[in-house]
DNA sequence: AAGCTTTGACCTATA
DNA sequence: TTATAGGTCAAAGCT
Protein backbone atom coordinates (compact mmCIF):
# COMPACT_ATOMS: atom_id res chain seq x y z
CA UNK A 1 0.00 0.00 0.00
CA UNK A 2 1.83 2.77 -0.63
CA UNK A 3 1.40 6.70 0.18
CA UNK A 4 -1.77 7.15 -2.21
CA UNK A 5 -4.56 9.35 -1.02
CA UNK A 6 -7.61 8.05 -0.42
CA UNK A 7 -9.54 10.78 -2.96
CA UNK A 8 -6.68 9.90 -5.48
CA UNK A 9 -7.60 6.23 -5.11
CA UNK A 10 -11.19 7.80 -5.65
CA UNK A 11 -10.40 10.14 -8.76
CA UNK A 12 -8.29 6.83 -10.22
CA UNK A 13 -11.23 5.14 -10.90
CA UNK A 14 -12.34 7.50 -13.63
CA UNK A 15 -15.72 7.32 -13.19
CA UNK A 16 -18.14 9.89 -14.61
CA UNK A 17 -18.79 13.40 -13.08
CA UNK A 18 -22.56 14.29 -12.30
CA UNK A 19 -25.06 13.50 -14.67
CA UNK A 20 -26.10 10.00 -14.50
CA UNK A 21 -28.53 8.52 -12.37
CA UNK A 22 -27.35 6.90 -9.53
CA UNK A 23 -28.51 5.60 -6.28
CA UNK A 24 -26.02 5.27 -3.87
CA UNK A 25 -27.12 3.70 -0.65
CA UNK A 26 -24.47 4.34 2.44
CA UNK A 27 -25.82 2.32 5.40
CA UNK A 28 -24.83 0.59 9.12
CA UNK A 29 -23.93 2.15 12.03
CA UNK A 30 -27.07 0.43 13.46
CA UNK A 31 -27.09 -1.23 16.29
CA UNK A 32 -23.99 -3.35 16.46
CA UNK A 33 -20.75 -1.76 17.26
CA UNK A 34 -21.06 1.91 16.66
CA UNK A 35 -24.37 3.68 18.00
CA UNK A 36 -24.42 6.94 18.83
CA UNK A 37 -25.20 7.88 22.61
CA UNK A 38 -27.44 10.95 22.77
CA UNK A 39 -25.81 13.18 24.71
CA UNK A 40 -27.13 14.87 27.40
CA UNK A 41 -27.45 17.89 25.23
CA UNK A 42 -29.65 15.71 23.02
CA UNK A 43 -26.87 15.47 20.50
CA UNK A 44 -25.04 12.46 19.44
CA UNK A 45 -22.36 11.58 21.07
CA UNK A 46 -20.48 8.34 18.83
CA UNK A 47 -18.85 5.36 19.90
CA UNK A 48 -16.46 3.40 17.93
CA UNK A 49 -16.56 -0.03 16.82
CA UNK A 50 -13.77 -1.46 15.63
CA UNK A 51 -13.24 -1.18 11.61
CA UNK A 52 -12.51 -3.93 9.60
CA UNK A 53 -9.20 -4.88 8.84
CA UNK A 54 -7.58 -1.58 6.43
CA UNK A 55 -5.00 -1.85 4.16
CA UNK A 56 -5.44 1.58 3.51
CA UNK A 57 -4.67 2.43 6.74
CA UNK A 58 -1.25 2.26 6.15
CA UNK A 59 -1.37 4.64 3.91
CA UNK A 60 -1.68 7.17 7.32
CA UNK A 61 1.58 8.55 6.99
CA UNK A 62 0.74 10.21 3.47
CA UNK A 63 -2.84 10.80 4.30
CA UNK A 64 -4.25 14.24 3.45
CA UNK A 65 -6.72 14.30 6.02
CA UNK A 66 -8.28 17.21 3.72
CA UNK A 67 -8.52 14.98 1.16
CA UNK A 68 -9.94 12.39 2.83
CA UNK A 69 -12.55 14.52 4.24
CA UNK A 70 -13.22 15.65 0.43
CA UNK A 71 -13.41 12.39 -0.56
CA UNK A 72 -17.47 11.45 -0.98
CA UNK A 73 -17.47 9.02 1.61
CA UNK A 74 -17.34 11.86 3.74
CA UNK A 75 -20.41 13.43 2.08
CA UNK A 76 -18.83 16.69 3.02
CA UNK A 77 -16.77 18.03 0.47
CA UNK A 78 -16.77 20.71 -1.56
CA UNK A 79 -14.14 20.25 -3.97
CA UNK A 80 -14.23 16.50 -4.40
CA UNK A 81 -14.10 15.44 -7.71
CA UNK A 82 -16.69 12.86 -7.05
CA UNK A 83 -19.24 12.72 -5.41
CA UNK A 84 -22.01 10.34 -4.04
CA UNK A 85 -24.85 12.42 -5.22
CA UNK A 86 -23.26 13.09 -8.37
CA UNK A 87 -23.32 9.60 -9.21
CA UNK A 88 -19.84 9.59 -9.45
CA UNK A 89 -18.85 7.11 -6.55
CA UNK A 90 -15.23 5.49 -6.96
CA UNK A 91 -16.69 2.16 -6.14
CA UNK A 92 -14.05 0.70 -8.61
CA UNK A 93 -10.66 -0.15 -7.82
CA UNK A 94 -7.60 1.53 -8.29
CA UNK A 95 -7.48 -0.94 -11.81
CA UNK A 96 -10.62 -0.45 -11.99
CA UNK A 97 -11.97 -3.45 -10.19
CA UNK A 98 -14.55 -3.33 -8.16
CA UNK A 99 -11.37 -3.61 -5.33
CA UNK A 100 -13.95 -2.28 -3.13
CA UNK A 101 -13.00 -4.92 -0.41
CA UNK A 102 -10.16 -2.18 0.50
CA UNK A 103 -12.92 -0.18 1.80
CA UNK A 104 -14.45 -0.05 5.06
CA UNK A 105 -17.45 -0.58 3.18
CA UNK A 106 -19.05 -2.96 1.13
CA UNK A 107 -20.39 -2.11 -2.04
CA UNK A 108 -22.68 -3.84 -4.14
CA UNK A 109 -23.76 -3.02 -7.14
CA UNK A 110 -28.06 -4.13 -7.25
CA UNK A 111 -28.39 -6.08 -10.11
CA UNK A 112 -30.36 -4.28 -12.90
CA UNK A 113 -32.14 -5.42 -15.59
CA UNK A 114 -30.18 -6.50 -18.85
CA UNK A 115 -31.97 -3.98 -20.54
CA UNK A 116 -31.73 -0.93 -18.14
CA UNK A 117 -30.36 1.89 -20.19
CA UNK A 118 -28.13 4.75 -18.72
CA UNK A 119 -30.55 6.50 -17.91
CA UNK A 120 -32.17 4.56 -15.61
CA UNK A 121 -31.28 4.35 -11.87
CA UNK A 122 -28.30 2.26 -10.31
CA UNK A 123 -28.11 1.60 -7.16
CA UNK A 124 -24.90 1.92 -4.96
CA UNK A 125 -25.30 0.13 -1.50
CA UNK A 126 -21.89 0.66 0.90
CA UNK A 127 -22.04 -1.00 4.02
CA UNK A 128 -20.28 -0.12 6.80
CA UNK A 129 -18.29 -3.01 7.76
CA UNK A 130 -18.71 -2.08 11.20
CA UNK A 131 -21.82 -3.23 11.33
CA UNK A 132 -20.38 -6.67 11.40
CA UNK A 133 -17.78 -5.33 14.01
CA UNK A 134 -18.32 -5.61 17.79
CA UNK A 135 -15.32 -4.92 18.94
CA UNK A 136 -14.49 -1.21 20.35
CA UNK A 137 -11.96 0.51 17.77
CA UNK A 138 -9.42 2.22 19.43
CA UNK A 139 -9.21 5.55 18.51
CA UNK A 140 -6.07 6.37 17.50
CA UNK A 141 -6.73 3.51 14.51
CA UNK A 142 -9.68 5.50 13.29
CA UNK A 143 -7.70 8.62 13.65
CA UNK A 144 -5.41 7.61 11.14
CA UNK A 145 -7.75 8.52 8.14
CA UNK A 146 -10.21 5.94 7.92
CA UNK A 147 -12.69 7.15 10.52
CA UNK A 148 -15.51 5.25 8.60
CA UNK A 149 -17.94 5.95 11.31
CA UNK A 150 -16.79 9.59 10.96
CA UNK A 151 -17.27 9.16 7.30
CA UNK A 152 -21.17 8.45 7.21
CA UNK A 153 -22.12 9.42 10.31
CA UNK A 154 -21.82 12.99 9.43
CA UNK A 155 -23.84 14.88 11.92
CA UNK A 156 -27.01 14.04 11.71
CA UNK A 157 -28.01 17.75 11.74
CA UNK A 158 -25.83 18.11 8.85
CA UNK A 159 -27.16 15.24 6.99
CA UNK A 160 -30.65 15.27 7.17
CA UNK A 161 -31.21 19.10 6.93
CA UNK A 162 -28.74 19.79 4.30
CA UNK A 163 -26.55 17.05 3.82
CA UNK A 164 -23.58 19.21 4.05
CA UNK A 165 -22.71 17.29 0.75
CA UNK A 166 -22.36 20.40 -1.22
CA UNK A 167 -25.71 20.16 -1.97
CA UNK A 168 -28.84 21.86 -0.90
CA UNK A 169 -31.59 19.63 0.23
CA UNK A 170 -35.12 19.97 0.61
CA UNK A 171 -37.02 17.68 2.92
CA UNK A 172 -40.39 16.51 0.99
CA UNK A 173 -41.92 13.53 3.20
CA UNK A 174 -41.44 11.09 5.55
CA UNK A 175 -42.33 7.64 5.74
CA UNK A 176 -42.11 4.85 8.35
CA UNK A 177 -41.73 1.99 5.90
CA UNK A 178 -41.82 -1.66 7.08
CA UNK A 179 -38.62 -3.19 6.17
CA UNK A 180 -36.86 -1.11 8.48
CA UNK A 181 -38.30 0.01 12.10
CA UNK A 182 -36.52 3.28 11.22
CA UNK A 183 -38.91 6.23 9.63
CA UNK A 184 -37.14 7.22 6.16
CA UNK A 185 -36.96 11.02 5.25
CA UNK A 186 -37.34 11.94 1.47
CA UNK A 187 -34.66 14.77 0.47
CA UNK A 188 -34.85 16.31 -2.93
CA UNK A 189 -32.23 18.56 -4.31
CA UNK A 190 -32.89 22.25 -4.21
CA UNK A 191 -31.32 22.79 -7.60
CA UNK A 192 -32.88 24.09 -10.58
CA UNK A 193 -34.31 20.96 -12.89
CA UNK A 194 -31.88 18.58 -10.61
CA UNK A 195 -33.77 15.34 -10.04
CA UNK A 196 -31.29 14.32 -7.85
CA UNK A 197 -33.00 12.53 -4.14
CA UNK A 198 -31.98 11.27 -1.19
CA UNK A 199 -33.70 8.93 1.46
CA UNK A 200 -32.31 9.20 4.76
CA UNK A 201 -33.20 6.75 7.35
CA UNK A 202 -33.06 8.04 10.85
CA UNK A 203 -33.22 5.52 14.46
CA UNK A 204 -35.71 6.98 17.00
CA UNK A 205 -33.35 8.25 18.69
CA UNK A 206 -32.52 10.60 15.52
CA UNK A 207 -29.48 8.54 14.23
CA UNK A 208 -28.73 8.77 11.08
CA UNK A 209 -28.85 4.66 9.82
CA UNK A 210 -28.47 4.66 6.38
CA UNK A 211 -28.18 6.96 3.67
CA UNK A 212 -29.69 6.22 0.06
CA UNK A 213 -28.69 8.89 -3.09
CA UNK A 214 -31.15 8.04 -5.98
CA UNK A 215 -29.86 10.12 -9.16
CA UNK A 216 -27.38 12.02 -10.29
CA UNK A 217 -27.20 15.59 -9.98
CA UNK A 218 -27.31 17.63 -13.60
CA UNK A 219 -25.05 19.88 -12.12
CA UNK A 220 -22.08 20.79 -10.67
CA UNK A 221 -21.79 21.19 -7.16
CA UNK A 222 -22.23 24.55 -6.34
CA UNK A 223 -19.13 26.66 -5.25
CA UNK A 224 -21.66 27.72 -2.64
CA UNK A 225 -24.52 26.58 -1.20
CA UNK A 226 -27.32 28.74 -1.38
CA UNK A 227 -26.74 30.75 1.65
CA UNK A 228 -29.58 30.61 4.00
CA UNK A 229 -31.84 34.09 3.96
CA UNK A 230 -32.77 34.14 7.22
CA UNK A 231 -30.64 33.87 10.88
CA UNK A 232 -33.16 30.77 11.89
CA UNK A 233 -32.33 29.38 8.61
CA UNK A 234 -28.69 30.09 8.75
CA UNK A 235 -28.73 28.49 11.86
CA UNK A 236 -30.54 25.25 10.08
CA UNK A 237 -28.27 25.28 7.50
CA UNK A 238 -25.08 25.32 9.16
CA UNK A 239 -26.37 24.67 12.41
CA UNK A 240 -22.45 24.74 14.26
CA UNK A 241 -23.91 24.02 17.39
CA UNK A 242 -24.45 20.70 16.41
CA UNK A 243 -20.72 20.44 14.74
CA UNK A 244 -19.46 21.93 18.09
CA UNK A 245 -21.48 20.11 20.58
CA UNK A 246 -20.65 16.88 18.80
CA UNK A 247 -16.72 18.00 18.60
CA UNK A 248 -16.69 18.62 22.37
CA UNK A 249 -18.34 15.44 22.96
CA UNK A 250 -15.74 13.54 21.17
CA UNK A 251 -12.95 15.71 22.91
CA UNK A 252 -14.30 14.38 25.46
CA UNK A 253 -14.01 11.06 24.91
CA UNK A 254 -10.72 11.20 22.55
CA UNK A 255 -8.21 13.42 22.33
CA UNK A 256 -7.64 11.75 18.93
CA UNK A 257 -11.13 11.69 17.75
CA UNK A 258 -10.90 16.06 18.02
CA UNK A 259 -8.33 15.53 15.01
CA UNK A 260 -11.38 14.38 13.07
CA UNK A 261 -13.95 16.91 14.26
CA UNK A 262 -11.70 19.72 13.43
CA UNK A 263 -11.23 18.57 10.19
CA UNK A 264 -14.23 18.25 9.88
CA UNK A 265 -15.01 21.85 10.83
CA UNK A 266 -12.43 22.56 8.39
CA UNK A 267 -14.62 21.01 5.66
CA UNK A 268 -17.68 22.01 6.78
CA UNK A 269 -16.08 25.44 6.56
CA UNK A 270 -15.15 25.45 2.94
CA UNK A 271 -18.28 23.85 2.41
CA UNK A 272 -20.06 27.29 2.95
CA UNK A 273 -17.10 29.57 2.29
CA UNK A 274 -17.44 31.20 5.28
CA UNK A 275 -18.59 30.64 8.74
CA UNK A 276 -16.51 32.98 10.91
CA UNK A 277 -19.82 34.52 11.96
CA UNK A 278 -20.68 31.37 13.62
CA UNK A 279 -17.23 30.49 14.72
CA UNK A 280 -17.26 33.70 16.54
CA UNK A 281 -20.23 31.84 18.73
CA UNK A 282 -17.96 28.89 19.02
CA UNK A 283 -14.65 30.45 20.58
CA UNK A 284 -14.35 26.24 22.07
CA UNK A 285 -13.37 25.62 18.23
CA UNK A 286 -10.61 27.92 17.73
CA UNK A 287 -9.32 26.85 20.98
CA UNK A 288 -9.05 23.68 20.20
CA UNK A 289 -7.63 24.79 16.65
CA UNK A 290 -5.07 26.26 18.66
CA UNK A 291 -4.35 23.21 20.42
CA UNK A 292 -5.16 20.69 17.72
CA UNK A 293 -2.60 22.68 15.33
C1' DA B 1 -42.26 36.82 2.70
C1' DA B 2 -39.64 33.05 1.31
C1' DG B 3 -38.27 28.72 2.09
C1' DC B 4 -38.40 24.98 4.96
C1' DT B 5 -40.45 20.90 7.69
C1' DT B 6 -44.29 18.20 8.96
C1' DT B 7 -47.74 14.97 7.98
C1' DG B 8 -51.76 12.75 6.13
C1' DA B 9 -53.43 11.48 1.73
C1' DC B 10 -52.67 9.83 -2.61
C1' DC B 11 -50.26 7.23 -6.30
C1' DT B 12 -47.73 3.36 -8.03
C1' DA B 13 -45.38 -0.98 -8.05
C1' DT B 14 -45.37 -5.61 -6.63
C1' DA B 15 -46.76 -10.07 -4.75
C1' DT C 1 -58.10 -8.18 -8.45
C1' DT C 2 -56.72 -6.98 -4.09
C1' DA C 3 -53.61 -5.95 -0.32
C1' DT C 4 -49.50 -4.06 1.06
C1' DA C 5 -45.44 -1.25 1.01
C1' DG C 6 -42.78 2.42 -0.65
C1' DG C 7 -42.55 6.91 -2.68
C1' DT C 8 -44.51 11.48 -3.62
C1' DC C 9 -47.69 15.36 -3.20
C1' DA C 10 -49.34 19.32 -1.15
C1' DA C 11 -51.53 22.01 2.45
C1' DA C 12 -50.49 23.89 6.82
C1' DG C 13 -47.50 25.62 10.03
C1' DC C 14 -42.94 27.15 11.37
C1' DT C 15 -38.48 29.71 11.24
Amino acid sequence: MSSTSFTDLLASSGVDSYGQDEDFRVSGYQNDGFYPEITGSGLPKFKTAQPPPLPISQASHGFAFSELLDSPLFLSSSHSLVSPTTGAFPYQGINGTNNHSDFPWQLQTQPQPPNASSALPETYVVQDLQKKQEDPVPCEFAAHGLRSDRQVKVPSSMVSRNSNDGYGWRKYGQKQVKKSENPRSYFKCTYPNCVSKKIVETASDGQITEIIYKGGHNHPKPEFTKRPSTSANARRMVDPSSVVSETRDQSENSSISFDCSDLEQKSFKSEYGEVEEEEEDQPEIKRLKREGG
